[in-house]
DNA sequence: CAATGCTATATCCTATAGGATTTGATATGT
DNA sequence: ACATATCAAATCCTATAGGATATAGCATTG
């Protein structure tokens, strides 16, 4: 139970990783590296970051020599990463045949993410109001601030950034509600959610950063019930913006 | 979102394992197998019923070349299906420390864990009802029934079959309810718990039982208000039982 | 007697080689 | 033309050896 936190950053790690990828391509010339060992247990963060980034796509094949060729590091330590990978539901895995990242969400595994994310959330914002103190509070309202930001950038990368602070801004509800085994449950399926999010560049943000604003109100107000309404609606508009996409 | 039914089956044949060995030790010398290779993916379901059966202890370390002499297989297959574990959060590992079994649960990961449990399984339970014909109530009341069945056994194995069909019981009512990724993220959990529940031996059975009656009555009605009031008070109920363990 | 530094063992981690299996293409027969 | 069988390449899977690191025990010193 004490590894939430140590999750929680290597997913924030992740992140950083892709920005990375996304600006500047990754050739295979890293060479300079003091010594291969120096990467540890980067190479879990390395293929997290291709599934993030789409460079591994959807349920597209990946093959253990092809990332010993990429990244310069031996089969055992991709088989020991790709084994977590699986463990945690990101890579799916068929005996004697290979590894596959997982594909892309169906309407009907979209619907199911949803009705999870209605059964927790509204309720941790809950908490997260009637707990709420001035410290928390402008922690809170610097993370929704942030996410208007970025604006003039790539729409690609500006979109990605949305989706990474928007992750961070639930996130943090979750941690604050005090539940870490709630918090953890739904961080993975946000990794899920990001990778999803990112197939559609469509301008989604307006909507969802009044909503925002929406739920800061009611932590002001130390109002559990309207924190939780205000979760309530955003989580079921979000729903509705990303519902077109099955068409 | 698919490999649900493939997992839940895994959990069930991991059992399965325990149970046989409870009754009679492995040792070493299974060496009758026709080739190694033939274990496949075994080492994964090896290692997860030696945590079931407390074989491993919680918190217990796990050396990855004890596992080899063990059960007669290089580092390789046991890295892969240790990584798996971790992933599922069964393990945790140090780098270049080494593995070690999940610790006991704590008080506040017991406090989590039945907070999630409300949160899902009433809801669960009421749509389960929503939807019951006459096939899914009979097989309902097969699993019911048969929970009161092994009266006479060994205390510990009796408690070690409760728990398991306790946990099918549950997890049956999740599948019907239809949503596979709430019903995965609580069958995660029920190995955590299942662990936690094998230190007790107390005769918690009987109201248990009781409980379960309770909730089968209100799916003969078809009564989703029922339902879900009787898996609230099951699940409180099931908590006050198992508090006492913390003194 | 306590604290610190050193050594030896155990363990983890990685790399490499070879056997086993799948897969895709080619050739053949109907 | 279509189905089937055969073959080669790619890939997975496993085993083994060696370097790197941490831990425990012991000796030394203030």
């Amino acid at each position: 139970m004490l590894d939430v936190e140590s999750r929680a950053s290597s997913f924030f790690n992740a992140g950083r990783y892709f920005h990375l990828m996304a600006t500047s391509d990754i050739h295979g010339e890293n060479t300079s590296l003091a010594r291969p060992s120096s990467l540890a247990g980067g190479v879990y963060e390395a293929i997290f970051a291709q599934l993030m980034s789409l460079k591994i796509a959807p349920g597209a094949r990946i093959t253990v020599d092809g990332l010993v060729r990429e990244m310069n590091v031996s089969q055992t330590p991709i088989r020991e990463a790709l084994g977590r990978l699986e463990g945690e539901g990101l890579v799916l895995r068929t005996h004697l045949v290979g590894y596959r990242a997982t594909p892309q969400i169906t309407r009907n595994g979209f619907d199911e993410l949803y009705e999870l994310r209605l059964a927790l959330e509204p309720e941790a914002a809950a908490k997260t109001a009637a707990g709420m103190d001035d410290d928390r509070l402008s922690e809170m309202r610097t993370l929704a601030g942030g996410m208007a930001g970025n604006a003039g950038a790539d729409e690609q990368l500006r979109y990605s950034d949305f989706a990474r602070q928007d992750a961070e801004f639930h996130d943090r509800i979750l941690q604050f509600a005090g539940n870490g085994l709630i918090r953890e449950t739904l961080r993975l399926q946000h990794a899920h959610f990001h990778i999803f999010r990112l197939m559609f560049h469509w301008r989604v943000t307006a909507e969802a950063l009044d909503e925002h604003e929406a739920i800061m109100a009611a932590f002001e107000q130390r109002s559990p019930e309207a924190a939780r309404e205000a979760m309530r609606i955003h989580i079921i508009n979000s729903r509705a913006r990303l519902l077109p996409a099955f068409d």
